[in-house]
DNA sequence: CTCGTGTGGTAGC
DNA sequence: ATCGCTACCACACGAG
C-alpha cells in the first residue's frame, strides 16, 4: 500500500466514526459527507470502486471500519446492513460458516486482500482470484472428499501430499517461511537506500511486537457460536491443533499468569490450571495472522521517521530511527501510542508493545517490559537514569530473558553461577569478559558480556548496519521430523523423491538459484528411545547423523538432487524402519546469471581432460569421485567419527560418560584405521579411473543411479536379494537385532552369554561376513556397544560386561576387518560398470 | 594456519 | 491424536 492510502485512513482516527454508529442516519448520504469532508481538507479521493456495492461479513483484517474508509474515499458504496438481496456487488469476509456460504453461493465472496490490490493497483482486479467460496464452486464433490479424508484419515508419509499438508499446518514452517518473504521483500523495498554508517551511531531504536499474536488473531476469529462467552482477558486461552502432547504456539495472558508458556504441551499446561478453571484451545488463523501482519508492517513502513523497518519475524520488527528526528522524549512516546493505536485499529484489535532505547539489546530488554500492552523507554545514560532505576531494571529480568542466552547457554551460566537469578546479579558477578568466555565460547561471552553493558556486538548490529546483506539467502533447506514413520528403502526413496522436488520447484526456482552442496541430515531413534514417542507422530529422542556431498557443478536438476540424495541416505547407518526425521539443505548456492557460475563450469571441464590443478586440490574435481568413494567407504568411517563424538551430548550423565568415551575409543582405535587404508587405496584407483575420462552430467546420473540399485539390495534387510540366514531361527535382521539387544543386556548383569549361545550368535555374524552382509555385523556391534556404554556405571564391574567386551574387541571388530573385501568388491562392481 | 566437514545453539508463536 | 521449521552463526576437529 502506498503512503497516500495510509494518510487517508489515518485520517479517519480522527473521531469520524462516530457518524457511522448512528444507524438511524442514511448512511449513504453520511458517505458522501463523509468523502466531501475528504475533499475539502484537500485530501485525495478516487472513483476507482464507483458503481460497486460492499458488504462486510464477520471479522476482517483489515477490519470494517478501515474497509468501510477505503470503499468510500475511493468512491463505492458501502452496504451496513445485507438486509435487501442482491444490491451487494461484492461481499468481503475471511471465512465464512457453511451457513453462510450457502446463503451467499451467488454473491461474490472475497477475501479483503482483493480491495487492499485493487487500491493499491488502482484498478479493479479480478475478483476470482480472491474467492473463498471459489474451490467449493468449482469441484464441490472433490474437495469435500479430500478435504473429509485428510480430516479422518491418520497423518501417512508415503501419501504425495503428506509434504505439503504437513507444511499447511506447521506453524514453525510458517513462521520460518514469513520470515524469509519479510527479508525478501526488504531487500527489494530498501535496496537503493544508503546504509546507515556506524560513525553517525546515534540511533534510536524500537523493537515492536503484538503481545501474543497468534492467541489474539486466533480469538479474534474464533467461532462465536461455540465461544459465546470467552473473555480473552479472563479466561486462559492457547492456539494449538490437539488436546494433550500438542504445542502451544501461543497464549493469552491471562494463561501466562497461570504459569503457562509458549511451545508447553496442552496437557502439561492443563495441569497448572487451579481447580475450576478450564483451558480453551482455539486452532490456528494462519491466513489470518498473516493479513494482520501485512497491516502492521504496511503502517509501519508508512512513518516517515523510520529509516528502516527491519523484519524480525511475522510479527515484530526493529524500526530505526535517527535520534534528532524526535524532538524529545514526549513527542517520541507520541509516536509510540499513535503507531500502537493505529495497528489496534486496523487490525480489529490487535495489541503491539513498544521498546525503545538506543542499542538492539537494550530496546528489546525494553520490549519486555513493555509487555503487555505498553511502550518502555530506557535510557542507558548514566545520568539521566537513576540508579535505582538501572538496578530495578536489570534486576527484574531472569537470565535467558538476554537475547542469545537460550536452553543450553542458561544450563552453562546456572551451573557456574548457581546464585545468580537476574541479569542484574549477573552483571555485578561477571565484571569481566574473560570469564564469560571461558565459559560461554569467545563469541558468546563477548555479545554478552556487551548486552549486560546495554552495547550490541558486531554481529547482532549488522542488522542495522548492513541488513541487505544479512537478509540475502545463503542457503535453502527444509526439515521434515514429524510424521515420519517408513517401512523400506522403496518409500524413503519417492519421498526423497518428493522433497528434491520441493526444493527444485518450490525454493530454488523462486530464488533463481542453484546449488553446488547438499547436505543431508537423518534423525534416527535412539536406541533406547520407545518405537512410539509420547507425542502422537512425533521423532521422539534421536540420534543425528548427518553427511554432505558437492555436486561439482552447480544444478537444479531434480533428479540429479535426487539421487544424490538417496545415494547419500544410504551412506548413513539408518534402517528405514528407525527413520524420524530428514532435513535436506543446500548449501552453496550459486546464482545462474553470475559470470563466476560461467567460469565454474569452465573450470571443471578442464579438470576433467588433465590434472593440472595440482597446486590446489579442486573441490569439483574431488566431487567426481565422491559417489564411489561415499557409498561404500565413509559409512565405517562415518560411524567411526560419530560414535566417538556424540555421547557427549546424547545423555548428559557426567558419570557415565567419561567411561563410556574410555571405551569407545578403544572400540574404534581398532575399526577404521584398515578400513581407512582401503579407502585411501581405493580413492587413488578411482582418481585414475576418472582422470582417464571426461564425463558429462548424465552419465554420472547414470552411474549413481546403478550404484544405488546395488546397494539397495545389499545394505537394507528389506529387500535383500541374498538367501535369508537364521539365527535363533530368526530371519528378520530387527527382530534378530532386538533379540541380540535383550540377550545381551540380560547376560551382562551376570556372568555373560552361555556357551552355546555364542557359539550361535559367533555362526550367525560368521555367515553374515561370508555372504557380503558385513555392514549387518557392523550394526550389532554398534548396538552391542551402545548397550555397554549405556550399562557400564551400573554393571561395568559384573563379570559379563568384562566378557561382552572382550567379545566385541576380539572377535566382532576383527571379523569385520577380515571380511573388509565386501566394500572393495561393491567398488569394483562399480567401477567396472564406470569403464 | 586455512580449509572443509560435522555438530550445536538460537530465534520467532 | 497431531502438524517438533529453518537460516545462520560459532565452534571443534582433522587434513593438508
Amino acid at each position: 500500500m502506498s503512503n497516500k492510502d495510509n494518510k487517508v485512513t489515518e485520517e479517519n482516527s480522527t473521531g469520524r466514526y462516530s457518524y457511522f454508529y448512528n444507524k438511524k442516519i442514511k448512511q449513504a448520504e453520511q458517505d458522501i459527507k463523509f468523502r466531501k469532508q475528504y475533499e475539502t481538507i484537500g485530501k485525495q479521493t478516487s472513483q476507482l470502486l464507483k458503481g460497486l456495492t460492499i458488504y462486510v461479513n464477520g471479522h476482517t483484517i483489515p477490519g470494517r471500519l478501515q474497509i468501510h474508509d477505503m470503499v468510500v474515499l475511493n468512491g463505492g458504496n458501502f452496504l451496513h446492513h445485507l438486509s435487501s438481496k442482491g444490491s451487494a456487488t461484492h461481499i468481503i469476509a475471511s471465512s465464512l460458516p457453511p451457513k453462510k456460504r450457502l446463503e451467499f453461493k451467488n454473491y461474490k465472496v472475497i477475501n479483503p486482500q482483493w480491495l487492499v490490490d485493487c487500491i493499491k493497483q488502482q484498478k479493479i482486479v479480478p475478483w476470482q482470484e480472491y474467492s473463498i467460496i471459489k474451490s467449493d464452486i468449482e469441484q464441490p464433490s472433490i474437495l469435500k472428499i479430500s478435504s473429509s479424508s485428510a480430516n479422518k484419515t491418520p497423518p501417512n508419509c508415503n501419501d504425495p501430499n503428506f509434504l505439503i499438508d504437513y507444511f499447511k499446518h506447521s506453524r514453525l514452517h510458517h513462521l520460518s517461511e514469513w520470515k524469509a518473504s519479510l527479508r525478501q521483500k526488504f531487500i527489494e523495498l530498501y535496496q537503493d537506500i544508503p546504509l546507515l554508517t556506524h560513525s553517525n551511531s546515534s540511533y534510536t531504536i524500537l523493537h515492536i511486537d503484538f503481545d501474543c499474536f497468534f492467541a489474539t488473531v486466533a480469538y479474534l476469529f474464533r467461532d462465536k457460536k461455540k465461544f459465546p462467552t470467552l473473555d480473552f482477558d479472563k479466561d486462559p486461552i492457547v492456539v494449538c491443533h490437539g488436546v494433550k502432547n500438542s504445542d502451544i504456539a501461543s497464549c493469552n495472558y491471562a494463561a501466562r499468569k497461570l504459569g503457562i508458556k509458549n511451545g508447553m504441551w496442552v496437557g502439561t499446561a492443563e495441569k497448572m490450571l487451579p481447580n475450576g478453571i478450564k483451558l480453551t484451545t482455539l486452532p490456528y488463523e494462519f491466513e489470518n495472522i498473516d493479513n494482520g501482519s501485512k497491516a502492521f508492517y504496511t503502517i509501519l513502513q508508512s512513518i516517515e521517521q523510520f529509516y528502516y523497518v527491519l523484519p524480525v519475524s511475522i510479527d515484530e520488527a526493529i524500526c530505526v530511527m535517527s535520534k534528532n528526528a524526535m524532538e524529545n522524549k514526549q513527542t517520541l512516546l507520541q509516536l509510540c501510542n499513535a503507531v500502537r493505536q493505529r495497528i489496534k485499529h486496523e487490525t480489529s484489535g490487535c495489541i503491539v508493545s513498544i521498546g525503545v532505547s538506543d542499542s538492539l539489546v537494550l530496546a528489546r530488554l525494553a520490549l519486555k517490559m513493555a509487555k503487555p500492552n505498553g511502550v518502555f523507554m530506557f535510557d542507558n545514560d548514566n545520568e539521566s537514569q537513576d540508579l535505582n532505576d538501572m538496578n530495578q531494571f536489570w534486576g527484574s529480568f531472569k537470565l535467558d530473558d538476554l537475547p542469545g542466552v537460550g536452553r543450553s547457554t542458561l544450563k552453562k551460566l546456572r551451573y557456574k553461577y548457581p546464585k545468580v537469578k537476574t541479569l542484574q546479579d549477573l552483571r555485578q558477578t561477571c565484571q569481566d569478559i574473560i570469564s564469560l568466555q571461558s565459559i560461554l565460547g569467545n563469541k558468546l561471552g563477548e555479545k554478552v558480556y556487551l548486552a549486560l553493558r546495554g552495547e550490541d556486538d558486531e554481529e547482532s548490529a549488522r542488522i542495522i548496519y548492513d541488513p541487505i546483506n544479512m537478509f540475502q539467502r545463503k542457503s535453502i533447506s527444509i526439515d521434515i521430523n514429524w510424521g515420519i514413520r517408513f517401512k523400506d528403502m522403496v518409500e524413503i526413496d519417492k519421498f526423497l523423491d518428493i522433497c528434491s522436488d520441493y526444493l527444485v520447484n518450490k525454493k530454488l526456482a523462486e530464488y533463481n538459484k542453484l546449488t553446488s552442496s547438499i547436505t543431508l541430515k537423518l534423525m534416527k531413534r535412539c536406541v533406547d528411545a520407545p518405537v512410539d514417542p509420547p507425542k502422537y507422530m512425533g521423532m521422539g529422542r534421536c540420534d543425528p547423523f548427518t553427511t554432505s556431498s558437492r555436486l561439482g557443478v552447480p544444478t537444479n536438476d531434480g533428479g540429479i538432487i535426487a539421487t544424490e540424495l538417496k545415494h547419500m541416505f544410504r551412506t548413513l547407518p539408518v534402517p528405514p524402519v528407525e527413520l524420524r526425521g530428514i532435513s535436506i539443505q543446500f548449501n552453496k548456492l550459486v546464482d545462474p546469471d553470475d559470470p563466476k557460475n560461467s567460469n565454474v563450469k569452465k573450470g571443471l571441464s578442464l579438470l576433467f581432460q588433465k590434472d593440472q590443478v595440482t597446486t590446489t586440490p579442486s573441490p569439483s574435481s574431488r566431487s567426481i569421485e565422491s559417489p564411489l568413494h561415499n557409498v561404500e567407504s565413509n559409512d565405517p568411517h562415518r560411524k567411526y567419527k560419530r560414535l566417538k563424538r556424540s555421547p557427549v551430548k546424547e545423555r548428559e550423565d557426567q558419570l557415565e560418560s567419561n567411561q563410556r568415551n574410555a571405551f569407545q575409543q578403544q572400540f574404534f582405535q581398532e575399526l577404521p584405521t584398515q578400513i581407512r587404508k582401503d579407502v585411501q587405496h581405493d580413492l587413488k584407483i578411482t582418481r585414475k579411473v576418472n582422470d582417464s575420462k571426461l564425463k558429462r552430467m548424465k552419465e554420472e546420473l547414470q552411474r549413481r543411479e546403478n550404484a544405488i540399485r546395488n546397494m539397495n539390495s545389499h545394505f537394507m534387510n528389506s529387500d535383500s536379494i541374498f538367501v535369508p540366514i537364521k539365527f535363533q531361527n530368526e530371519t528378520n535382521f530387527e527382530k534378530i537385532c532386538s533379540m541380540v539387544n535383550d540377550w545381551v543386556r540380560e547376560t551382562i548383569k551376570e556372568k555373560g552369554p552361555h556357551e552355546r549361545d555364542l557359539h550361535f550368535f559367533k555362526k550367525y555374524l560368521n555367515k553374515l561376513c561370508d555372504s557380503d552382509r558385513v555392514h549387518f555385523v557392523l550394526r550389532l556391534a554398534d548396538m552391542i556397544s551402545v548397550t555397554l556404554n549405556l550399562m557400564a556405571h551400573k554393571y561395568g564391574n559384573a563379570e559379563g560386561f568384562t566378557e561382552w567386551e572382550i567379545i566385541l574387541i576380539k572377535f566382532i571388530i576383527p571379523l569385520m576387518n577380515r571380511n573388509r573385501h565386501t566394500f572393495r568388491t561393491e567398488r569394483k562392481l562399480d567401477i567396472e560398470y564406470d569403464i
